[in-house]
DNA sequence: ATGGCTGAGCTACTCAGA
């Protein structure tokens, strides 16, 4: 089965990518983020076409998170935590995978910059908010699939130059610590388990020729609870979407599990 | 190089992204 997480960067303005990207991959589920549009406008009926059910939570503008599938998702979810800014950021579903069942967890966490802002603490309470739901939800069910743009850069190797990151709301100690405090509720960092040394990224700016100089960061990430790593088939960062026209500044991760 | 680009909403320009 193959689960995919992508920062799209507007649903509609993406639209003929992301349709080329299914033809190309054939996801079984794809975990969208920044759909940047309300519900009614959403293109529900250009991915039924495709033979995907959709599940969205938009807003006007920005944000806005979705789950497109293949088969049906139970208990729908767009009220994990609760947002004082009321920011669609969170879509929760449940997967019949093998007998078990998955709690598929797709996120777009706030980007927090500037730092010592409003913003920057409007990512440090939805973080903190996060962390203690996901954590109830370990108490009470073992198999969690947590994927997307997590704006966090988790370790220096994670982005092409630290120096300049390492005071910024993606790259701080006390984000990065976040990210590992929700590792330590027991998931791994899929990409990172199965690339130890790998220098991969996830995003690429628009301007000053990013992509073509491979100025990027890895903030796209998929964990897994433990249970579930034995599952494990391929995770695999695919840059052909970021190297197509208008792309978006994320390429999609790659999860596939048996 | 704290934004050089891109998208939404809307029709002139701001806000947001990372």
């Amino acid at each position: 089965m193959k689960i995919i997480s992508w920062n799209v960067n507007s649903v509609r303005a993406r639209i003929e990518n992301i349709k080329n990207y299914i033809n190309d991959t054939d996801p079984d589920i794809l975990l969208l983020q920044e759909i940047k549009t309300q519900n009614e406008n959403f293109p529900t009926d250009e991915f039924k076409n495709l033979g995907y059910v959709s599940y969205v939570f938009g807003q006007k503008s920005y944000n806005g998170v979705a789950i497109i599938s293949k088969n049906e998702l139970n208990n729908i979810n767009l009220d994990f935590i609760k947002d004082d800014l009321k920011q669609s950021r969170i879509i929760t579903a449940e997967l019949k995978f093998k007998k078990k069942i998955i709690v598929l967890v797709n996120i777009y966490v706030p980007n927090g910059n500037p730092v010592d802002t409003e913003k920057y603490e409007y990512k440090k309470t939805w973080l903190k908010k996060f962390i203690n739901n996901i954590k109830k939800n370990v108490q009470k069910k073992t198999n969690i699939l947590i994927a997307g743009d997590f704006n966090i850069i988790p370790e220096e190797i994670d982005v092409h130059d630290f120096k300049r990151y390492e005071n910024d709301a993606l790259g701080r100690l006390e984000i990065r610590k976040k990210y590992r405090e929700l590792i330590n509720l027991g998931f791994k960092d899929v990409y990172r388990l199965k690339n130890k040394t790998k220098q991969e990224y996830t995003f690429w700016d628009y301007f000053a020729g990013s992509w073509q100089k491979n100025n990027g960061m890895r903030i796209d990430h998929f964990l897994l609870s433990n249970n579930l790593i034995e599952n494990v088939k391929s995770i695999k960062i695919n840059k052909k979407p970021r190297s197509k026209e208008k792309p978006s500044d994320h390429t999609p991760i790659e999860l596939e599990i048996i």
